[in-house]
DNA sequence: CTAATTAAGGATATTCATATCTTTTATTTC
DNA sequence: GAAATAAAAGATATGAATATCCTTAATTAG
């Protein structure tokens, strides 16, 4: 469904936004271990987070680390796919054909088409801290 | 989304059911033309659904070929990807964690659950036989 | 200013899906 | 039975995603 880039992305965002703030931000080693996830690779992907788009901030050096703005909580989910050029995942043909659209529908596309709309709106309307909440219920991921 | 190995399966399946009978069979060459996939690769996959499963059936020698039986017509969509092993997308945790579960809810999963549901209906309620009546309308697959 | 810390960046390695090629087996036609 | 045809099966190659490692830059504390 999703890459493991895409999946470890919205794991750490929502563990850093969970765990870490301004003032107690968290390092690479604690996030990745926190959402089981390969620290170097899960690095990588959090340095499109703070480039590309502006999802997560970071601070260099000692009592440096990752934490997300008030701001940046307020982000609808998509906004981690589009970091991590996730987006295919809301155009693109279910059958991997380029002409495919609603003026040229694939055997699929009809069925398709209310799938993919809701997967569009989960991923527009939620927010990052939405998410954050709804983990907090589970106490998702490793605190130590 | 789906892989390219479930992309070229679906679309060989609808291809194949489109424009092969029994008495008419397909051969590889003019399938992968049919639906721009590579040849052997195709033909791979065409194994995997020859045998794991049944949905396709194939014939060896001259005026040999593939094509789908009257039964395998009645096959539900999601026949298809078990034959190559992606039923993962009916089940697994959008962001990959092996421990979520309805019980133990990640922080996507009560959002994403009901397009999961969806998409399992989907696969479920749709033959294979029907994905081609919705292929004729628009004549989606090269002829020739 | 120096040393320590931590993320950023670049280079490289590994793995798995994807893809190709060759040989074998089954089937048909003559 | 021999030759031709076409899928099955096995071996191998390629490439992109995944993953690691090493160096650099920024920041802080002393």
């Amino acid at each position: 469904m999703l890459s493991k880039t895409a999946e470890y992305a919205l794991r750490a965002v929502i563990y850093i936004a969970q765990k870490g703030t301004e003032d107690s931000k968290l390092g690479i080693r604690e996030i990745a271990e926190g959402i089981d996830s390969p620290p170097s690779f899960t690095a990588k992907i959090l340095q499109s987070l703070t480039r590309n788009n502006k999802v997560v901030s970071s601070v260099r050096g000692p009592n440096g680390g990752f934490y997300l703005s008030d701001k940046a909580r307020k982000l609808p989910v998509r906004a981690v796919l589009e970091a991590v050029n996730e987006e295919g995942l809301f155009s693109a043909c279910l059958l991997g054909l380029k002409e495919c659209s609603e003026a040229r529908p694939c055997p699929m596309h009809q069925q398709f088409a209310p799938i993919r709309k809701q997967l569009k709106q989960v991923f527009d309307n939620t927010t990052i801290q939405q998410l954050v909440n709804e983990g907090n219920k589970g106490r998702f991921f490793l605190s130590h």
